[in-house]
DNA sequence: TCAATTTGATAGTAAAACTATCAAAAAGTA
DNA sequence: TACTTTTTGATAGTTTTACTATCAAATTGA
């Protein structure tokens, strides 16, 4: 079985939408891998626009500003995020193993056994833990979430969300518990990677002192 | 008493201490205020002498580039904020107590009752909460921290840990657990005023709840 | 009061972050 | 196939940012 799965974004977030082209497709592409490369403040158009061979103005045709596609990546991979855990959870009866599940899924990169991703997964998965706070950590904020930009943020928060509840229909902080648990087990990974005295994981790569770390911090609250 | 606190940072951080003239307190105490009203990606050193009438020139000689003030403010509040640390746990003898006071100086803005702030302690407050994550989540980092830059933050990091190790010393993830939760007390006060549906906080003022989740998590974790 | 340091004023450069125009190429349609 | 629309490439240009250099004036300091 070989499914190529896509996901459609909000409009708001391209002036063209870039899966509709190969251009739209090679920017998408290489964008992940030059923003992994350069990092987010030193990626810029015209750089991207050499790397692929095109110009700095065709790609100004797909996106307003290199913010809102870094914006576009990271909303990508939310929305695929909650697909997975959709996907993982479903049939489980067991609410303690669907959130242990869950943890799986945030403390580990990209699985695509359900379809073809045609981008390097480490460099998303890179972009996310060291890129994707400054998709909201901005001044236009508000206005980005007044056309619902980060609603698929919002919607896989609130699937883990509904798991806690569903575990302990007492716990009052639900919401908060599942966005601390999510930007928790990107910086952990951040942490271990370049400031280890901030963590007590190992390395960039010590998945499971992450996931040991992030349950027994949710079932200790939860309980 | 009349105190007028100083706190020395790491010279790395600047080209000519801030502190040792009129022009570099007025770069701080302005810069801050600018930060604030701008953010950080639209404010620049230009405007930032206009507001202060005075040349981009001068506040160069002073900050190699504004993402290097950026980092002295904010290390200028982890330095802040371990004092209070400091001061506020002195004397008590139990962790419990000890760890109480730690998230209330968390989930606050800077209590200047020591000594005198002569900037805007709100403005500083936003900036801590909206733009201290790129202190750190740049390509730079590395660098950064090998010239201890990042210090003030991991030995304020390391003192609370040490609390939670005190509370109980069989917990393994003291590190990571300080770290969340400094993290998670800015985020969550973030997304009660912007993202409101990524937690149970109920405004930007709701310090209370951002406490009792943290105080919830931070116990029934060391428990 | 002389010397050293700091600041202001001015000018300039390179790159970033766009926008505009128009022709060539490609794609879609009849 | 031929024609029409859409997309892309090539080029050029503007404004702003992020700096650096120079030199005289002002301030400070011994």
């Amino acid at each position: 079985m070989e499914l190529k799965l896509s996901i459609r974004l909000n409009e708001k977030l391209f002036l063209r939408d870039p899966e509709s082209s190969d251009l739209g497709r090679r920017i998408l592409k290489y964008g992940i891998e030059l923003i992994h490369k350069l990092g987010f403040e030193a990626f810029t158009f015209k750089k991207l626009a050499e790397e692929i061979h095109t110009t700095e103005a065709s790609i100004y045709r797909y996106f307003e500003n290199k913010h809102r596609l870094l914006l576009y990546i990271v909303t990508w991979y939310w929305s695929y995020l909650e697909y997975q855990v959709v996907f993982n959870i479903n049939n489980l009866l067991d609410s303690e193993t669907k959130i242990r599940r869950v943890l799986d899924l945030l403390t580990h990169e990209l699985d695509d056994s359900l379809g073809t991703l045609d981008f390097d997964k480490k460099a998303l998965y890179y972009i996310v833990i060291n890129e994707s706070n400054k998709a909201y950590l901005s001044k236009d904020v508000d206005e980005n979430n007044s056309v619902h930009l980060f609603k698929p943020y919002k919607d896989l928060c609130g699937r883990i969300a509904a798991l806690f509840s569903e575990y302990n229909n007492q716990y009052l902080y639900s919401r908060s518990l599942a966005s601390t648990l999510i930007e928790a087990a990107h910086l952990q990974s951040f942490f271990a990677q370049h400031l280890p005295r901030l963590t007590d994981v190992k390395g960039k790569d010590d998945h499971q002192t992450i996931h040991s770390f992030l349950e027994h911090l949710v079932f200790s609250a939860l309980k």
